[in-house]
DNA sequence: TTGTAGGCGTTATCAT
DNA sequence: ATGATAACGCCTACAA
């Protein structure tokens, strides 16, 4: 049996009140005691119920960290920011993911929210629609959204248009023309936003904005990237630049396709591909892209999530962080 | 103020143990009141405190998911997999990263067991030694280690060795008789295993054991690997091949720097990785490697985990996967 | 089948 | 400065 309370209190001759008092390190309790207190907690090598604890302080201790699916390695990259952050701080991080799962993330929140498991919660790359979004700032737990805007809910974003302008910017600088986009199929926030992005870029250099410019992949994987390529060839107004909001693998795909096919990268074709992962340096060209700041943002997401966790900031907080965007060989 | 048991009670004529016990299903409860306590909860939108429930029953629900460093692609995959077979299962994932902290593995683990907050943990790719591990074994919330054997605790992990032969004879049988290694400095045992298994098979192809031939990088990124490249080539007996336990972000930087210098790759010189990253099939060559079933390590060591944790099973378990070796086409 | 009562290990509010 | 005592919300004998 687990020492408790009680046990050091018997040996040290008073009630376990003050035995609380005294590893809670309150005031008023005299040297004599705190000291014989402290000591006989450590023979007998004590340890509080955390669970208990939280039973009175009606505080779990917990930060939830829900993410659609963990198999993304963005998703990764930001839990990394939250732990190495977090390691300061004294909150369990409990991790969920939804897919495969009978819950969504705002039904699984709420569930943990009113079963009292955590006292925050960090909500990563979410799908959901602002009315889903609505039952987080029903409860009384605090939820921080990261990589999604939100009006109603302290986010952490990076501004997707800016780095998608910023991309296209630089390929129109370099005398492009004709530039194809291609982004992944399901029709988020930040791909929204990056086309955005992409179109007033084309505006400012005075370009036609084309819809048959802009294609769509399934996923961000390599076979999509040389699958569309194809796609991006036939053309009937023929792209000389493909600027990749869909991501960094399907880009790669592209420079790949294409060397395969006896076009050089980027002399005949450039590419710009969105999120900087570690194959980006390893394909021949290396791909220039727009970095985001994963790990910052998850950084400040737990920052902020712990603030308002313990009161000390009540205001909505939204934090804009930049993309960067990083100039390699294939544009 | 959350609803509580004892309110569903009131509004249901019984007393909150009675509605304990239906919430829970229990057995020799009238199908009326059960009818009508389920209906009375769900109309005040009850949920269950997750932790007045910890504390009654003396269990927290949680598995403590203990890494030494969450950056590394490795134990995120394992994660992953951990995660997504967690699906079916009630205990909620805590996460612990120890880079940077106070404690070590084994404090940390001694001290969520302690304070009760875990019923299990699972300890991914530990670098501790054996006697620091026994403090695992000596507390009352089992463990198990992942990428790693013990004898004394439960156990998932590759058959290093296994992989490094089957890695090194694939290159002895393509002829080749002077066969290079490059390790990771730090001494852990899968390394050990690694070695041991890349000197069986040179010795079984009757080749000479060379400690020269055994280079040691800092750790696994592209920098290294060019780095190392250069040491490889003026080495005195030069090898003709190299095999890379390191990881494939060593490997690759090898490909790259040979490539650089105008050496090309198989053709002059093979090169072998350990790991199967995505970069892996984007390099050019695409890089031959030793991929880890890191999915299923996870998948096995949580399933393991929560039948000790449930008591079904009491027995220590050793699960040992196979490598698998990818052939590609720089060796 | 249901109620009573006590306990899980802490914290917190009063007195003293 | 310390002790009684009552929560916190749920579970579980045992009694009725």
């Amino acid at each position: 049996m687990p020492v408790t309370l009680k046990d050091i209190a018997e040996k040290a001759g008073v009630t376990s009140a003050t035995v609380s008092m005294v590893i809670n390190n309150k005031p008023n309790i005299s040297a004599a005691t705190r000291k014989r207190v402290l000591r006989i907690a450590r023979e007998l090598n004590y340890y509080p119920n955390a669970i208990a604890r939280g039973l009175a302080t009606r505080k779990a201790n917990a930060i939830g960290v829900i993410v659609p699916n963990l198999a993304s390695s963005f998703v990764v990259r930001i839990l990394q920011g939250i732990k190495s952050t977090n390691r300061d701080i004294d909150y369990t991080v409990q991790l969920f993911d939804t897919i495969g799962q009978k819950e969504t993330e705002s039904q699984l929140f709420q569930r943990l929210a009113r079963e009292r498991r955590i006292d925050g919660a960090i909500l990563i790359g979410s799908t959901e629609s602002d009315e889903e979004l609505r039952v987080f700032k029903d409860e009384s737990v605090p939820c921080i959204v990261v990589a999604r805007t939100c009006d109603f809910l302290d986010s952490v974003y990076v501004n997707n248009a800016r780095g998608a302008d910023d991309a296209t910017d630089y390929l129109a600088n370099k005398g492009h023309r004709d530039i194809a986009c291609v982004i992944c199929r399901k029709q988020s926030l930040p791909t929204n936003d990056r086309l955005a992005g992409y179109e007033a870029a084309l505006k400012r250099h005075g370009m036609a904005v084309d819809q048959d410019m802009v294609l769509e992949v399934a996923d961000d994987t390599m076979p999509e990237g040389r699958k569309v390529f194809e796609r991006l060839m036939s053309l009937s107004r023929k792209p000389s630049a493909v600027f990749v909001p869909a991501g960094d693998m399907v880009a790669i795909g592209i420079v790949k396709e294409a060397k395969h096919r006896g076009i050089e990268v980027p002399a005949q074709f450039a590419v710009v591909g969105y999120d900087d992962i570690p194959a980006a340096e390893v394909v021949e060209p290396t791909l220039t892209t727009v970095r985001q700041p994963k790990l910052e943002m998850g950084d400040h997401a737990i920052n902020i999530i712990v603030d308002k966790v313990e009161g000390r900031e009540t205001a909505l907080k939204h934090k804009e962080l930049p993309t960067k965007f990083i100039p390699r060989e294939s544009a």
